[in-house]
RNA sequence: GCCCUGGUAGUGUAGCGGCCUAUCAUGAAGCCCUGUCGAGGCUUCGACCCGGAUUCGAAUUCCGGCCAGGGCGCCA
């Protein structure tokens, strides 16, 4: 009774045999005298045929008859036959076991299926039930071939990592879920201790600190397929719990570990592709990143970058750029879209979405011209001088046909907004092609920012980044760089500090209290002061990847089990108030609305 | 917290002041059919997110909520 062959490998060399074949029901087409059946499961369809007037030698008639009658939709369904070729012209070539048929012998139902919610198969977009019922019924979900396959690709992406990692003389070494809630980066999912009344764990948003251990202990290869926590609202790439490809190094500088990182995406290439990989990844600095495509995560597909004119267009007496450039800080950048990619065919109507959306990015407006053969053209070109307008031609390598954008404003605004309508453009004209995969390196990246809002000072990236220039230096370094794909940031490395004294001071640069210091990582401190090595790492967003290779719109698409934008399981309903014995034994009060009278606590 | 888009049978949709007793497909139930393949034919069943307002009349307009998704903020 035990499965031979899967509903996907039956083949014309199999004819003859007598199979064994579980699945589900997925369609029947019953002809009033033979019946055909598509049974599925993960690997395929194989057609099944009950012929009452073509039944070989002791099988049961009524039995499969009778059996056949309950064989609804997605039950599940064992089934005994004999392989063979499908009648002369009525093979199915879209299906890779179209040649053959499994003539019935016994037919039994394992487990029958209710109505299912909404039709599996291999559907189009188009018919797609809405996500809330896709995620409330997520095991039927799954069934899909589309979703199967994600999982299964997922699933064959980790394991050539852990093969090259192995390879390569890493180990994986687990870290705690339960750990220490510390004030710097997102909010922690707490979890309440019922032996300590009152303290909390958090789960981990990264298991950075205990890898940097791991070095100091001696583990100088590490990685951890590692499901990461942080309590922030959700987008289409982003949700409450996520998994990264985490590493770290002992004894190595930032190349060692982008060559680590090439070698890893090569070899995971290779396996799922069976294709080489470019490497090693182009390097682009952050201030050209920004500079050029207003994005510290540009995608590098297409060209259309920025290009600035501020100095040249000072000298029109066009009034909004007087205007704009009579205040320091502010700009002017050109971006031409180049007749060949479609700027000559881009319209009125199109310039004037164009805009429409450039006023959405905070700016308030959009200056354009028309390249012609010799000059520009547009209703305002006739305030700028010809000098500027051969200027502009030059700068912006503007040939007959080309489509020049101008944006004008402050500095900042003016970059973000362009990379914004750079992104845009390329979505519209179509230059984001699904099948090329463009890795980056961003590096020379800053060890502080400052937040614009409160003027307070940040870490670029995390506050154990190795600064790589003196700390007192007015624009100082860190040692830090990101993985960028197709316009999305994998992830970011750097090298660590693994001086306590160092890293105390970038702490109190970071206005942490002498006292929180000690609080929150005083036995990080300690843990550097035993001769930590040099060490450094990187961790890729491992969900973000791989929905990146399939070319899904959300990293949901790529997790078994996701939550939906409001951090909601639709699937078993959590998060859920707890009984009163619950919180009781844990000495929690819940002051959430409705739960509790306020007047009752004081 | 804010902005945008959307909510019509189980599912996916059309309709956008009266042609609505609401379209179509799929589904479910039943019948017919011996080579289909997301089979086909016939019959039946099944829906306007909630609450107010405007109007002679609201699925349709307005206001308020709720729900879902995308984005901003946030995400060291």
């Amino acid at each position: 009774m035990k499965r031979t062959h899967t509903c996907g490998e039956l083949r014309s060399a199999d004819i003859g045999k007598d199979v064994c074949v579980q699945g589900w029901v997925r369609f029947s087409r019953d002809h009033g005298g033979v019946e055909f059946i598509d049974l599925a499961d993960a690997y395929g369809i194989t057609q099944l045929v009950f012929d009452p007037e073509d039944i070989s030698g002791g099988t049961d008639k009524d039995a499969i008859s009778e059996a056949l009658r309950s064989f609804t939709r997605e039950s599940v369904v064992t089934v005994r036959g004999t392989v063979r070729k499908r009648v002369e012209g009525t093979d199915d070539p879209k299906n890779k076991t179209g040649e053959i048929e499994i003539l019935m012998t016994y037919a039994e139902v394992l487990n029958r299926s209710r109505t299912p919610p909404f039709e599996l198969g291999d559907q189009k977009e188009s018919v797609l039930p809405g996500e809330e019922i896709r995620l409330r019924y997520r095991y039927l979900d799954l069934r899909r071939p589309e979703m199967n396959e994600a999982l299964r690709f997922r699933h064959s992406f980790i394991r050539a990592a852990r093969e090259y990692l192995d390879k390569s003389g890493f180990i994986e070494v687990e870290t705690p879920m339960l750990t220490k809630s510390t004030p710097e980066g997102a909010r922690d999912f707490i979890v309440p201790s019922r032996v300590h009344p009152g303290t909390f764990y958090a789960l981990p948003q990264s298991p950075q600190l205990f890898k940097q251990m791991l070095m100091v202990g001696s583990i100088d290869k590490y990685y951890q397929v590692a499901r990461c926590f942080r309590d922030e609202d959700s987008r289409a790439d982003r949700q409450p719990e996520f998994t990264q490809l985490d590493t770290e190094m002992s004894f190595v500088g930032m190349h060692d570990i982008q060559d680590m990182i090439e070698g890893l995406m090569a070899h995971i290439w290779m396996s799922l592709y069976g294709k080489r990989l470019e490497t090693p990844f182009e390097r682009i600095n952050f201030d050209d990143a920004m500079n050029r495509y207003g994005s510290d995560k540009p995608d590098l597909r297409y060209g259309l970058p920025m290009v600035p004119v501020t100095d040249i267009v000072r000298h029109a007496e066009y009034d909004i750029f007087q205007k704009v450039l009579s205040k320091e800080g502010n700009a002017v950048v050109g971006l031409n879209v180049k007749a060949d990619i479609a700027g000559d065919k881009i319209g009125r109507n199109e310039v004037d979405r164009l805009i429409a959306f450039i006023k959405k990015t905070g700016l308030g407006g959009m200056t354009w011209m028309r390249a012609t053969k010799d000059s520009l053209d547009s209703n305002i070109v006739k305030y700028f001088p010809q000098g500027v307008i051969t200027k502009l031609r030059e700068r912006l390598d503007a040939e007959e046909g080309d489509l020049i954008l101008m944006l004008a404003g402050p500095e900042r605004t003016v970059l973000a907004s362009g990379g914004m309508l750079r992104a845009k453009l390329a979505e519209d004209l179509g230059l984001t092609d699904g099948n090329t995969f463009k890795f980056a390196w961003l590096v020379g990246c800053p060890m502080f920012e400052i937040d614009p809002a409160s003027g307070k000072k940040d870490s670029f990236h995390h506050p154990f980044v190795m600064p790589t220039t003196p700390l007192d230096a007015d624009n100082v370094g860190g040692a830090s760089f990101d993985l960028i794909l197709n316009g999305s940031e994998l992830g970011s490395g750097s090298v660590r500090i693994h001086d306590p004294e160092v890293q105390r001071k970038v702490f109190r640069m970071l206005g942490i209290p002498e006292e929180k210091i000690e609080e929150n990582f005083g036995f990080f401190l300690e843990a550097l002061g035993y001769g930590a090595p040099p060490h450094g790492g990187i961790a890729l967003g491992l969900d973000r990847l791989v929905s990146i290779l399939l070319g899904k719109e959300s990293i949901r698409d790529v997790i078994a089990f996701p939550k939906n934008k409001k951090a909601q399981s639709l699937l078993d309903g959590s998060p859920q108030k707890v009984d009163d014995e619950k919180l009781e034994e844990l000495q929690i009060l819940s002051i959430a609305i409705g739960d509790i009278d306020i007047e009752d606590i004081e």
